[in-house]
DNA sequence: CTATTTAGTTGACAATGTCAACTAAATTGA
DNA sequence: TCAATTTAGTTGACATTGTCAACTAAATAG
């Protein structure tokens, strides 16, 4: 690898890093943190699941995890249910409140990327589409 | 925009917020955390520079970024230099050490990347940061 | 069955980030 | 010129977030 490309993906990661920053935006004005949100979104594409599913898909402590869970489960946006096959899990669902919270949070986030792209020819954000899913197509193996 | 572009697009900074956390793993094993090492490559690229340059560059909280420059001054890393032309700023200088901290810590990022794309044959590094540059194209209005 | 692994909880704590009040110097503008 | 405002940076107090290890209980392996 010339050294060359190991500078221009880095300049990339800090240039994309602030993109990401940009868009994570809507997060600070709702009642969730950045890692609550993460896991929302886990919950919301997982349910019903156990607790180590969501940690072998985002990674996060288990006992930041844990607490998180508590907290959802107080605000009323998520139920556990111990698992009848194996004592040690629970099933974990979000109540009515819980997906209602996540496509609120969901809509910011879209709202937040026309806001973003509102300046960006639509020809262009075909082609900004079209390039992630390359990167994503090069870089798959290593996740 | 079709809403298909925003879900690509949230697809692609979930995929790349992994990625940039297994590249970020090498600070881990340094004595930085991830704001210091952002501040050290700021200092490094701006030096002579004061505090508000690097603000104006990274989004990092007054107060924090003090603490953390009397943490480098502190560490031998950094010097700072009460200005001649404005009583109120200080000239900010990595010291040799600090320098060299710097490139230590750019030479294990390097390592990270060379780790990250061992299995990419080159030709697809070339077209990765292809992809990458055209994304910076086409987003650079909204940074 | 013992030994180990897995799922999750809890306590203690460290790291990180945020907010506001504050000093001092520079700049603005009537 | 000089009071008012802005800018640069510091500091204290605090909240949030993340990390580590010890722990219970259930499941699984040999």
């Amino acid at each position: 690898m010339k050294s060359q490309a190991s500078a221009s993906i880095r300049e990339f990661n800090r240039f994309y890093t602030g993109v990401i920053g940009l868009l994570d935006q809507h997060i600070l004005d709702s009642p969730f943190s950045l890692a609550e949100a993460r896991i929302l979104y886990e919950l919301y594409h997982r349910q019903p699941c156990i607790a180590s599913d969501i940690m072998a898909h985002s990674p996060i402590d288990k006992g930041h995890l844990s607490r998180i869970l508590d907290q959802f489960k107080k605000r009323a946006l998520l139920t556990r249910n111990k698992s009848k096959v194996d004592g040690r899990a629970s099933h974990l669902r979000l109540t009515h409140r819980g997906n209602i919270e996540f496509e609120k949070l969901n809509q910011a986030s879209e709202q937040e990327i026309k806001s973003l792209l509102k300046k960006t020819p639509v020809k262009d954000q075909g082609t900004l589409v079209h390039h992630m899913n390359e990167i994503i197509k090069i870089l798959s193996h290593t996740q």
